[in-house]
DNA sequence: CATGAATGAGACTTCATTCAT
DNA sequence: GATGAATGAAGTCTCATTCAT
């Protein structure tokens, strides 16, 4: 990491990407079009193998067609990933996000939920994690991500302390940090890098395990 | 990521690097230039954006010179990251070694020490996390290091379950993995991406308390 | 000659080139003018002093742009040569294939024609035979080349035989190999290498009496 | 063939050869173990594939010890080769030398013995016809040896037409140039490229078959 | 004599990007 | 909008050869 990373800011990710002139209905086809080529193209051969030529060709373009629509092949794949990091923070579709859960119930969702869907798009991840570390646009949609949960979790940490129900002695913030970076670092390492193969209910029942007892949580049944 | 990682399975990190041909004591320091100015370089510009070049000039050398001693610039950065996977792993060299401890003693000395030592090649560690993204001997390298702390760490969870200090309802392994998953990440996010700024010992402190918690230990203090 | 060369056996001798992607019109044109920049470069520095870039600028290209057609060196060779391969092979266009001739005639009118056409290319079949030394797909080339002349001087020797005008003791293959062997190389001794000059009507003249008198033609007038 | 190549012209191959400066008894047999690790070498590698640290290698000697003996790859090829173009015109030691033989008899003795020479260093000699085509000093010597036998030849026809043993209308010279041509292209064929596999009895008795024909013998029995 | 480290020139290649059609 | 030919800047890598020890 030649520079430091400036730290994440950004709130909305899709400030990442400009809107870019306008396109007829042809061009926004054709747009679309090169960007599920680009997620084909990263997913099978890694950003750095990736070509331009590639993507066009994927997408049944001309190279030069490419440069009507993006700038850089890290353009594009910015855009890519912001879908991916999107997908990812999206909020729950499903009923089952009932009031009366036990704090348990809740960590235990959003881990179910957030690894699902990393695993889902296990191979886009994987190049994800390697842009990160070399492109700032993209670790900062990396990062936003992050904080959108870490920021929840933080608020949750301070409710229950506030209740008596988690380990006062715990600072908030390190503590949701630290424990998103607990799942998001197993989540490559076991989705990505092909590290161990659980079985993924016990995953998420042990994660979950783990995170209640770190919390100290009282309401352990 | 293109093709899925093979596990890390080297016992011995220092296979990676073969014995090569016999070199006279000059040739010895000379590589040992090398590898010295290969460091200040990948620290400096990243793995991506070295050149050799800059390497061969780093070490006063023509740039030729390189291949007497490195076939690529993968090789050497192999040589690089495993020296410092070494560093990370040797020995504690302090008397603190003790016996008489509790648990939560023992992990917050571990996590202390593999913090310091990550802080103190902080620059070097941000580059090996990327490049063992894209090059596997890097990454196994990588894998290795943590097998080492996750493998103690998992023998230590069984015997404080056999003696009912921790929560019998984990899986060591799995608790493991996690575990240092969470420290390793929270490491790079915090001395290499710049993302927030910890107090050191009030991190090794709040990551202690929370291993120890998750672990459900029952010495607390 | 480090590993023994295949033998030749490719009947169509086209097959060396592929296809390639599909080119326009611009493409086509300069694809072609590569082709005669190449031949020209090779005439003039031989096989292993051509670069890539002295053909690219010979056709007016920048270097880079070299790439976009062929490989390597060794890929456009292939093409040049395969293209003078066909024109050693290439039917008579003349009348004077009339049927009432004598064998020796005939034999006298194959050599003229060979000796015609390899000296019009005599720069090339020097750089030809040179390279066919060391690579194996020019090589092929060539044998499928002398494949053409041996197997169709081979079937007139058995004809020869059977209407008991050839001496019945030769093996028409071997001798159909050597007798093809000794005006190829006949060829390039004093066509390439300047070794001697001959007057042509007269090296014609004897290299068939030469090759009727091997035969034991006994229409021998 | 970037420049024609000069006419070979030297009647002693050895010329091509400088004496060097005065070795001690040590120094002699080092040169002598570079010339042979040299014909390993090449041999195996061919000679463009060759470098100078395997060659010393193959001798058990550092590189730059190459330097003290030859002045470059090129003139160990030549001494290497004009050492076996001198086994290729080494006079018979064979007692079959008698005089009372048949033309053809001397035809076919010396035609085996080259063809037996030949093959026994066929993997040399495919190098050096590789070599002969851009190293003039080696094409030299390739000449020298081929004058060797053409002259030989070219005295044989003028005797055996004065004795009205052979065709009158024959060129003796070029005859014997082609001739010897056969010949020879008929091995590198046959023993280098492995372009079919002849029985060796018959091969010589083809070609003696052959070149008697061509001479028009009349002793034929 | 021997060593092997060091040099340095040069060719090869790759591809993101531009541009004329 | 689309094409694909053309560019050109870098960087890699190879080894024959030299030279200090």
């Amino acid at each position: 990491m030649a520079e430091r990373m400036a730290k994440a800011q950004a709130s909305k990710p899709t400030a990442v990407t400009s809107a870019g002139p306008q396109r007829s209905r042809k061009g926004v086809q054709t747009r679309a079009r090169l960007i599920d080529a680009a997620k084909v193209v990263f997913e099978r051969d890694g950003f750095l193998e990736a070509r331009i030529s590639d993507i066009a060709e994927q997408a049944g373009l001309a190279t030069g067609s490419f440069y009507h629509y993006f700038e850089s092949k890290e353009q594009i794949f910015r855009e890519v990933a912001e879908a991916q990091e999107e997908r990812l923070t999206a909020p729950a579709t499903d009923e089952s996000n009932g009031a009366g859960d036990t704090p348990s119930e809740r960590i235990g969702r959003a881990n179910r939920r957030y690894l699902e869907r990393y695993r889902d798009e296990a191979a886009l991840m994987g190049v994800i994690e390697q842009v990160s570390r070399y492109d700032e646009p993209v670790n900062a949609a990396r990062m936003a991500t992050m904080k959108h949960f870490v920021e929840r979790a933080e608020r949750a940490i301070r409710q229950l302390q506030a209740d008596g129900q988690a380990n006062p002695r715990l600072e908030p913030s390190i503590a949701a940090d630290a424990l998103g970076a607990m799942v998001a670092r197993f989540a490559e390492l076991w989705l990505v890098q092909g590290y161990r193969d659980y079985d993924f209910d016990e995953a998420v029942e042990q994660l979950t395990l783990l995170w209640a007892g770190a919390l100290g949580l009282t309401d352990e049944s």
